[in-house]
DNA sequence: ACCTTAATTGTCAAAAACGACAATAAATGG
DNA sequence: CCATTTATTGTCGTTTTTGACAATTAAGGT
């Protein structure tokens, strides 16, 4: 038998290196010469693990989506323990906390470029709805009376402030932001109690 | 006399040019190229009117910054006539759907590789400042009672909400989504209401 | 030790992008 | 009509980025 493969292992340190790049200087932004020297490697390499400049982009869509859709399930698995609308916020807003932003940027720069590409474009969209339905469906089993446009206007509300808390992280806004954003939520979830 | 200078009028027009290429291919993505043939010029041009790469993107700063900064003394100015938080939700909500989604995603564009660039940061920042103190000062003239924390909050949600709106439209989401976050918003402004 | 395959690097040519300058056309005041 | 300045285009050389291939090194099984 031959020398075995580490591909699949090393793809993914470099994948890592091309989030990096990405949620840096942007899709376009992230040159092969960049991501070779995040990764710590020659450029070569780039090219033997991951293919052409095409099959890069694809990888790494493949790559953040995958990420996130599992970043989704471990939140969903999280969430079966918990028992309160706030314990759903504290969840979300403490384990962004040691989330690094990366992922979220790199998603919202290939999202924007992902008009040309629609099948980028619907994996990344499928990824938001996923996230968006596990919220979705946690909130209904916390607050089964609330009314579902509700329910889904709190998850939607939740979303974007989970998403604006990575998206604005390279400005190094105040402090306090981050906890504003997360009262905001705090104060969605609010709303679900008190509904009839 | 000479020949009498349009080039503060067609700078506008090519900046506008440029920006909606870095919302569509990021900052770096946005070639000269791609800039000179979305604003119907030679290349050249470009730099007859934007001056180098460098210059460029320092000029579209500003651009951004100051188109913002003039939405949000719109914003501000039509605030000044709503007497309740509902109002106000629905002004900022139906002002952003005649409001082509290119400037925040430019904004996006350049906040994310401002890191590198502190003046461009500071005024991005800056300009994001500006907006939720239009916000929150709005807010603390239609509910006086309300806690200045969850003014805070709620400002930030809104804000939140707001900017996701333009950030998701490249992946043309459902339509209801758009209604959702107009919905979540309303719910925050609800929260002040109620308030003791 | 040998063979097979992967990992890694070197290198070159083509294409894209940029910066800079020259040259031409156009317009306005005198 | 002339002079002056702007608007516009053409074009060159350099740098950056990419694609592709060859060559070398390394690792594991037999």
């Amino acid at each position: 038998m031959p020398r075995p493969s580490l591909k699949d292992q090393r793809s993914e340190e470099i994948l890592d290196a091309y989030l990096t790049c990405v949620a840096r200087f942007g899709l376009e932004g992230a040159t092969q010469e960049r991501i070779a020297t995040e990764a710590g490697i020659k450029r070569p390499l780039l090219r033997h693990y991951l293919g052409n400049r095409e099959q890069m982009v694809a990888a790494l869509n493949d790559h953040v989506v995958a990420t996130f859709n599992a970043l989704t399930q471990d939140i969903e698995a999280a969430l079966a323990y918990v028992e309160t609308p706030k314990g759903m916020v504290d969840l979300l807003f403490d384990a962004d906390a040691e989330n690094d932003p990366r992922l979220l940027l790199a998603w919202q720069a290939l999202s924007a470029t992902s008009v040309d590409h629609e099948e980028m474009r619907a994996a990344l969209l499928d990824s938001l709805k996923r996230f968006l339905d596990v919220l979705v469906r946690t909130l209904q089993r916390l607050a089964p009376k609330a009314e579902p446009e509700t329910i889904r206007a709190v998850a939607h509300g939740i979303s974007s402030s989970f998403v604006n808390l990575d998206s604005l992280a390279p400005l190094s806004p105040p402090t306090e932001w981050q906890q504003d954003l997360k009262h905001a939520a705090l104060l969605l979830v609010g709303t679900l109690e008190t509904a009839p």
